[in-house]
DNA sequence: GTTTTTCATCTGGGCCGACCAGTTGATTAA
DNA sequence: TTAATCAACTGGTCGGCCCAGATGAAAAAC
């Protein structure tokens, strides 16, 4: 049953699929400034020749640059680089931080954060000043889950910065504010690694007692010092990695 | 040159592609409730067999849908409708509202409202505190557009309501923050139907007179009061539609 | 009768080359 | 100088092909 080497792991190779190595190049030539906002690209015909790709996977992956905001396509005219300041959205965004590697700048973490205080801030608000009994039991609950997670012994922290974006999400679908919990969706790959290295630099046990703190807000209805509250561990947070 | 006839205008027919149809026909299942959370999708040759729409469209409308968070797609297994509320993004509430005509209800647009004093009020204020010289001509430019747009006889509402969107979302970009720009345009449909109601309900000129109402907040650097006027003239709209 | 194995069938993922219908701009005709 | 023409080019769509994993019923082993 065991293979006949195991002592070196070599793990699965995943193989990247054409579109997304040319999604990937042509993003990289934009971001890296190489193609500017407003230049032509080749037609489909020639980016096929050039990379020896199928047309139609040329233009499915286009049409993806499209939709995050990279470019501009008129049928039958042609594409064209788009000014994603103007276009961009957080798909954008995304594509930004993952292609480099994950890491925002520290200008990106703090317009991170200030987003944060603005919307979650907000929502926090809302909540202690509205909140039912329903809700209370809705929050314990996932609490309850990040609970479980800290008993085992080796803790999974991949499934606990889940367990934290639920939870904040929570806040906000509680919030009873349609526009929140869709706007952390649209933050949802950099609120996991926000929470991931929380975690990392504060502890497990740490980061859902925080989260426990707010709780007790919510139940006091204390909309000023929760706030005060998601402040503060902002700033500690900007300050831990300043330093 | 002109055609036989030029007293009624017929307008130019743009031709939706199949995808797009697909996509609307789709959606359109799912909000109504006829296809609920949960619900199985048939395959994709399966539809490709209904709908008479070649499979490679077929998949690209599926994959869009699951982008907007209307679906979730298991490799080899199918597709399911998704709890667009759990999955969903501002996409999934704009596709929402277009499907019912471009309304919001009152809590959607109460809930919009909260939203803008989060994100705009909190874009303010940084602005506020550290505005430069360029920032102000930056915005100045914009609200001359805006007054050569009233100085015509018939004031064109919908280019209006562009720059007012262009000003609102330069406030945002100006306030140094990178994430605050990406999310108006993540709203912008909805932002931009909110103009020409407010340019309906207010009138053109009010509407950039309140404009530079906030210039003045920002070139003397009055960060409370900036918000403190962006809080009551949401009210004032909030007001009116109640009434 | 129960458990295990086998395997035909179905799924989405990916790719290809050809064709379709508008756009464009130089060429031709008026 | 102006208007009509049309070949070349554009993105959009098509149907077919193969892949590998999932599924579930039939066959084999117990």
């Amino acid at each position: 049953m065991v293979g006949p080497v195991d002592i070196m792991s070599i793990g699965v190779i995943d193989v990247p699929s054409r579109k997304s190595l040319f999604v990937n190049r042509i993003e990289e030539q934009i971001l890296t400034g190489r193609m500017k906002v407003g230049d032509s690209l080749p037609s489909e015909r020639q980016l096929e020749e050039e990379t020896h790709i199928s047309k139609t996977v040329i233009h499915a992956g286009l049409v993806e640059l499209e939709q995050k905001g990279f470019l501009e396509i008129t049928p039958r005219r042609g594409a064209v680089v788009a000014n994603y300041e103007e276009t961009g959205t957080m798909e954008t965004l995304n594509a930004l931080i993952r292609l480099n590697g994950g890491n925002m700048t520290k200008k990106q973490t703090r317009s991170f954060l200030e987003a944060r205080i603005a919307i979650e801030g907000s929502a926090l608000q809302r909540l202690c000043e509205n909140r039912t009994e329903d809700d209370i039991r809705y929050l314990e609950a996932i609490i309850d889950e990040a609970d479980r997670l800290l008993e085992s012994e080796h803790v999974d922290e991949a499934a606990l910065a889940e367990v934290l974006f639920r939870y904040h999400r929570g806040i906000c679908v509680r919030s009873r504010n349609e526009f929140f919990p869709l706007l952390l969706n649209e933050f949802r790959p950099i609120i996991m690694e926000f929470w991931l290295r929380s975690i990392h630099r504060f502890g497990a046990v740490s980061n859902v007692h925080l989260a426990k703190r707010y709780l007790d807000f919510i139940r006091s209805r204390d909309a000023a010092g929760a706030f005060r509250r998601l402040e503060r561990s902002v700033k500690e947070y900007l300050d831990s990695i300043d330093g």
